[in-house]
DNA sequence: AGTGGAATCGAACACTGTACGAGTCGAACG
DNA sequence: CGTTCGACTCGTACAGTGTTCGATTCCACT
């Protein structure tokens, strides 16, 4: 375990002395681009275009296009706050950082693209971790268990909110709006239907619903269950004064997987 | 909404009377391909080659790569299987299709990538979320929130794999094993820490802990917080004997968005 | 034998990430 | 002031990508 794991975290970014370009700027304008054009858009050659310099010129001050997607990853987990445990319930705080989370996933659709390729160990991501973690501690979360809350919260809210970036995705590829893109897709799902015919009289009414506030509405019991279900722990726990904390040793699932 | 909606589900796949090549052997070769070597190992011209057959050749039988990798996310989809309602309690079946679908999303990591790009709207992913929305209709949910329980379920598994698969990927482009990568990234969150010293010691501990294990606990955590909530709800809603349905016209999440 | 569609494929185009080496610039030094 | 050296920029080139297009092969059926 001597060599350090080189990364873009462990290496010093290059000395800004120079009016020339910056790690800084090229990793805000990169994001711009993302934002504008989404992830496909996103090549050197082009960002190089709007930092009116080289492409190859960006080589200097980050090393791959991956550590450029880890730095611009990073810097859009710095977006994402925490109100301070001491101004109010740890249920409030999961919930509004849940919801500024999904406001922040759907305001960088690119960005659920990323979060299964690239470690999200830069800074920000750990800043956040921790914050998160103490609101959990707050609540009374002991050990590891705080380390579960937190991500187990975010876990749901980015796995909630990616079927919702692909929906709206698709919006803008069709050029549909959302209760008409419903409506186009909806003969794909009578398709399936067709061999189970109880369905179709319920995927009939489905046409109906307006998809944007079911989304919400969607958001919103998700989230509720997961925080009951930290709740009720959390009053079992209080119970049974014994909270023993995780095992290393331990085997693996109590259910066991089933393949 | 007179035209369709173009897609691949809409459009009838070329007749395979020939013996040449064919939808479901491209699609079963490019999965092959996928679980090899991964997302990006996948390019038409490798993909003909381990065919057979020259690379532009597929495209007679597929329109675009976007929609080769909308047939194989499809073809994952129908991996997943739940349990027949009657068989077990509601609870046992949300609970095994969670830890089975954890277990195929980590035996084809490209699968996490692929969800946050490509629409979930094969006929295997409808089918699955059918069988998904029965076990919550047999479980007491009505209306929408048997669809909002299973979305919820969905996500939180997918959401939660996510890290553990980026986890995977990193150790094999390492070639550490998972407790000497925790060590490695040690320094990082520490440096981190450094600003705030009452997470150092917590920090501290976590390099004991073993990773799989606890990446196995956080699982089963936060799948019983959910399904706790699921229970509650449910509770709740059988002493409260009016639980209306949602309303399209109704205003977006009671808890406003923070932006 | 001949015709027509199904299927395959090679060449080409525009584009990608990045290695390399030549070039520019500014400051420090003799 | 001239030189040197490092920081920094960038043009070129290479291997590879997805996809189009037109030519070619192949086979079933008249």
């Amino acid at each position: 375990m001597k060599q350090h794991f080189s990364s873009v975290w462990t290496r010093e970014p290059r000395t800004a002395k120079s009016p020339g370009l910056d790690r800084a700027q090229i990793v805000r304008e990169a994001t711009a681009l993302l934002d504008a054009e989404g992830l496909d858009a996103l090549s050197m050659r082009r960002l190089g275009a709007r930092l009116g310099s080289g492409a190859t010129s960006i080589y200097w001050h980050v090393a791959n296009k991956d550590e450029l997607l880890e730095l611009v990853l990073d810097e859009v987990y710095g977006e994402l706050t925490v109100l301070d445990v001491q101004e109010t319930t740890w249920r409030d705080s999961a919930s509004s950082f849940a919801y500024s989370m999904r406001q922040v996933l759907l305001s960088h659709p690119w960005v659920i693209n990323l979060i299964g390729t690239i470690p999200s160990i830069g800074p920000n991501a750990i800043l956040l971790m921790t914050r998160l973690v103490a609101t959990f501690d707050h609540a009374g979360f002991r050990g590891l268990d705080q380390d579960y809350a937190a991500s187990t919260l975010m876990a749901y809210v980015a796995g909630v909110t990616t079927p919702e970036i692909s929906w709206r995705t698709m919006m803008e590829r069709t050029g549909l709006g959302s209760n008409e893109l419903n409506a186009a897709l909806h003969p794909l799902v009578e398709e399936v239907a067709a061999g189970h015919p109880e369905l179709t009289a319920r995927y009939a009414e489905f046409r109906e619903v307006d998809v944007e506030t079911a989304r919400a509405l969607n958001f919103e019991f998700g989230l509720t269950c997961l925080l009951d279900g930290l709740e009720a722990r959390l009053n079992r726990a209080a119970s049974a004064p014994a909270p023993v904390s995780a095992d290393p040793g331990a085997t693996p699932p109590p259910r066991p997987s089933l393949h």
